[in-house]
DNA sequence: GTTATAAGCGTAAAATAAACGCTTATAAAC
DNA sequence: GTTTATAAGCGTTTATTTTACGCTTATAAC
């Protein structure tokens, strides 16, 4: 169908700005973190803010999103999904955007810590974040109970850590988003039971003497459980 | 800010359709059903479709929800939540149109299975949804979906079930829901020990000789319950 | 009165989760 | 080179939850 031929049918209708913006978490030794940034336009100028833009007229909104991702983080094929949808009428006093809220999950390395400086951005500790402009505070209360839920039933974390991580570590990250310390030992045994990690021989000593193996999840067999239908409860 | 000043701003953003599509779920006596109406306009005059509308520039995304639940069942106060948006380039061959698909929760009564014969629509079972416009077919699973998962966290069968029901009409709703029967026994356990439901006097006899006493949730109860947190597992 | 059946009640067994003591490997301290 | 401190790892016991299923009950239909 031609471009003039189209939208001939919806010709009453009134078009309104779309946005995404982009929440995105990452995790290292210290925890679960987000990213945030100096806005860099008019209105609130210089207030940190999730990172966001509109969404172009050939463009499919998750592809917005990686867009987004791309050019902030330099990162591809990055875990991106739809938290929700913000439209209230009078959200952005500027003008009537409605934003379709993202988020994203990240693998940090010294490399991704740094790069980010370039745009005015930083990382934020999970209890630390600012006030944020507009509706972006409840943007990401919304995505990490979201995370939250999630993580019950998918190994969410997995796109968070590195491609190899100790038991430890991943406790560490249902500890962050449950905020709740488990026992060290059920854990292990329940995530050993679920029989998705591969044991590696390599050790990481940086957290203690007598270091802790480190592991891969196992794809093909993640699937397989997946397709059984579980529920990670921790 | 007055209109003229407003998007000066954003300038440069191309503003799209944004459209609301309503998954409207009921129940009774027969199962699980969706509401479908046949379209109205072209493309796809006549073919059947979700009912929905387009978002107005000084209207709330949630507010067209109720507006198009409103004028197609006549039913205001209706449980209504985001499903999630709809947004590929190139879904709708008329337009660009980003839908925001929410689904609806109704309880049924003989009034409302006839008031909407009028509109050319039908309640269809749940497992004989036809062959449905544009990506509508995919909403209704996601939305099937979603009704399963929140079920397990939420009591969401009261959103559908008439105010006074009985334990084997709950359970005939989770069955539906699930696609599995669950044991009689174990769920009026389950169900009960919740200390939600009040037990009326009353008995409906329509179902069996011996009658099964109505019940009615009890909000306070329940209320407490969501605080503490929960876990509907059936 | 007998019968058939959905509704309702209770108990036993199986599975899962929680609590927690003990051992081990190793770097650092002495 | 021996001791010490500690995170990591291993295993058992107890408590809780889920599942399976036998038995009783109320009532309409015959």
């Amino acid at each position: 169908m031609s471009k003039e031929l189209k939208n001939t049918f919806y010709g009453n209708a009134q078009p309104l700005m779309i946005a995404v913006d982009c929440i995105i978490f990452g995790f290292d030794k210290e925890g679960l973190k987000l990213l945030l940034f100096k806005r860099k336009i008019d209105p609130f100028k210089d207030k940190w803010s999730l990172i966001g833009s509109f969404v172009d007229q050939e463009e499919n909104i998750s592809e917005t999103g990686h867009r987004i991702l791309k050019e902030y983080t330099g990162l591809t094929n990055v875990f991106l999904e739809e938290l929700g949808c913000y439209g209230k009428q009078d959200r952005d006093p500027a003008a009537r955007v409605i934003s379709i809220a993202h988020f994203a999950l990240i693998r940090l390395n010294e490399q991704q810590l740094k790069l980010v400086e370039s745009y005015e951005a930083h990382w934020f500790g999970i209890d630390e974040i600012p006030d944020l402009i507009l509706d972006h505070n409840k943007m990401i209360a919304a995505a990490l109970e979201k995370l939250r839920l999630k993580a019950r039933y998918q190994p969410i974390g997995f796109e968070l850590l590195p491609k190899k991580f100790t038991i430890p570590q991943l406790k560490k990250f249902y500890d962050a988003i449950y905020q709740k310390k488990h026992d060290r030992r059920n854990f292990r045994k329940k995530i050993l039971d679920m029989d998705i990690l591969k044991k590696l021989t390599e050790k990481d000593k940086t957290t203690s003497r007598k270091g802790a193996f480190l592991y891969q999840f196992d794809k093909r067999k993640y699937n397989k459980l997946v397709k059984k239908g579980f529920n990670f409860t921790f």
